[in-house]
DNA sequence: GTCAAGGGCTAACCCGATATAGCAGTCGGG
DNA sequence: CCCGACTGCTATATCGGGTTAGCCCTTGAC
């Protein structure tokens, strides 16, 4: 009853108790209808370039039903070499719980396209993905999605060259290849304008640089994110618009609650006074939330919060977070069916990012 | 370049780009080596019963490695019977975030046992179920986790009879199946504990009822969860073992921070005022800091907060939080670990849950 | 009555591996 | 000199389907 058998043991299973055992297969059916294993084929394959009369096919698929027959997808995939499976690889995207609502949706469209996906973890690590990339190349994989965690730049691994492949909150730098990736210079754009809709002018600062590029800390490989810079620049576009700028950056090395609440306590010891705060995730709007509460400040009078992700804890928060989503969902599914296009739609696919209305945002009240 | 061909169009894909051309089988290797296809095969499997020379050997692997050969799953699965492929099955672990960290730790456990694994999601509907698991069964998966996100009863489908299996997060009346849970009792006498040894006594108040059955909201099909229960009687258990009973039980529909927060509140304004608190899960103490903090109390110099799951929040709150692990990575590890046991050991294996300290516990202060 | 066209099916091969039976050659013993 | 045992390998069947070539039979035209 185990999953596990020694290969060298295994004989093939006959009648034995298992996973593969007690399967019908074309030839009962066949048997069963009283043709051939070739016409019961054509039957069940719907070949409409064969001949076989109506009551031959009618006898074939009531066999098939009454046995309860199901074809063995593994010898199809050995004969016509798809195999009806895709795979979304990535570092961490499926186990921790910050973008793993793109497995949900992928899963799902990829359902909708009759499709089985795997999914698989590297953990950052380049000879893990190169032996599971392999591992599914063995396998007949008919595409890859290959994601990532947050939005950076990545090298398309070798073994991938070739393959049908659709690039998940990534960049490369060939551009036959479809990307998916949110729209961070716009999502910047629409931070500032909800600030400025509500007359906040030239004490808006921003919580989670740095303005060089962010590196993850060990956890993430140390890599390079890109999302931090775009988000900041269009934030800075956006303001640069209405001939404003912002009053202050403070660069956080991570984008922890912890991080923002010393950001904000930092920013209040030192006397400034900000009448807008615009934080690059919502885990740094949670830290802001509590170095203002111990200041005695409240939200949004005192201070307006803006943030990016809205994550769960968006909706958490008293007053509840004005956030722009990070569209995983349709991220994930854009990217299934991409691959599964049938015409290649290749080059970046900017996916926007919308604000969730909270109560974190007021008119500035001069003290 | 597409991931889908209809199968009617395709024709056994020879020289064509994709993921299923330009492949090296054995039959190149044995050529290349000068040997019978038989020969190679059994140097590659490794074969000890059958005799073939160490000079034959180090050709043949010297073939497949300038070859680049690796076999091709596929006809192995055909032949053998045997995939080296699990699948995990649950309705939302993979696409939530709440119970995700199984999915990495179980994708962690299979490929040290050499094997991938499918991931499926059902929503939670039957039919869907119905249709993921035949169709894994029809790619002859070894054998299932089948998971769920929150603790409860279930019914194993019909279709997974006979076929190696393991439940996470779940049970079934069926005893020989191996089942992996979460110790929840062991947890409530953990948390009570927690309070006892620092004085608490008879003021302490449980969040997150409902003593009856806990329903899940539409979102999760409105089944039942059995961890509500245990980790309630858990702590009752324990405190009647000291002689003491709950001061008193807010029941709430959800466990969410809004449930907790009204539910505080609502103690409160009753003129309730608790040396403790026991929360559900640690959104509800996320609300119950909340509604603490706007009534002007302390924690925990006023009121102490011991909770279940030890989430990310727990330690983004401040000042943190007193938590008891619902050790999802260990589950996860586990099931995997007793579907590919050679030994089958059933029934249920009750994980410890153990608690993460934080600062939300003190001595309590009588007002 | 003969032949071509087409309808309705079957035989045989193929995908790429594993598994089993058995065949040449060598060696040692009687 | 013959036989058996052992070594080292090959030929062939097999897994469960998909695909191609071609066979037989009927029909209709000439």
């Amino acid at each position: 009853m185990s999953a596990k058998s020694k290969r060298k043991s295994t004989r093939p299973s006959r009648g034995q108790a298992g996973a593969g055992s007690r399967r019908v297969t074309l030839a009962q059916v066949a048997e069963a209808a009283g043709v051939s294993r070739s016409a019961a084929s054509f039957v069940m394959t719907g070949r409409t370039d064969q001949r076989i009369s109506e009551e031959t096919q009618a006898r074939v698929r009531s066999a098939a039903a009454t046995l309860g027959y199901r074809p063995d997808v593994t010898s199809q995939i050995l004969r016509t070499g798809q195999s009806g499976t895709i795979a979304l690889v990535s570092e961490f995207v499926a186990s921790t719980p910050y973008a793993n609502r793109i497995i949900g949706a992928a899963l799902d469209q990829a359902r909708k396209h009759d499709t089985v996906m795997f999914i698989a973890e590297t953990l950052g690590e380049k000879d893990t993905e190169e032996r599971l990339l392999h591992n599914l190349l063995d396998r007949r994989v008919d595409g890859f999605v290959y994601a990532s965690m947050f939005t950076q730049n990545v090298t398309i691994p070798d073994v991938l060259r070739g393959v049908p492949l659709v690039l998940l909150n990534c960049c490369a730098s060939d551009d036959r290849v479809p990307m998916v990736i949110p729209d961070e210079v716009g999502a910047g754009r629409t931070a500032a304008q909800a600030l400025l809709r509500h007359g906040h002018r030239d004490r808006i600062h921003y919580i989670g640089g740095p303005t060089s590029d962010f590196r993850g800390g060990p956890e993430w490989g140390g890599r390079v994110g890109t999302a931090v810079l775009d988000r900041l620049a269009g934030v800075k576009e956006e303001l640069a618009h209405a001939n404003l700028r912002l009053a202050g950056i403070s660069e956080t090395d991570n984008w922890e609650p912890r991080n923002g609440r010393e950001a904000v306590a930092n920013l209040l010891a030192h006397g400034t006074r900000p009448t807008a705060l615009i934080c690059a995730n919502d885990r740094l709007a949670f830290g802001a939330y509590q170095a203002l509460a111990a200041a005695g400040l409240r939200i949004p009078e005192d201070v307006s919060i803006v943030s990016f992700d809205h994550s769960d804890l968006a909706g958490w928060l008293q007053p509840s977070l004005n956030s722009i989503a990070l569209p995983h969902e349709e991220m994930g599914a854009l990217a299934v069916d991409l691959l599964m296009s049938e015409k290649p739609r290749t080059g970046k696919h900017a996916i926007r990012m919308t604000l969730h209305q909270g109560n974190s945002i007021s008119t500035p009240h001069p003290s």
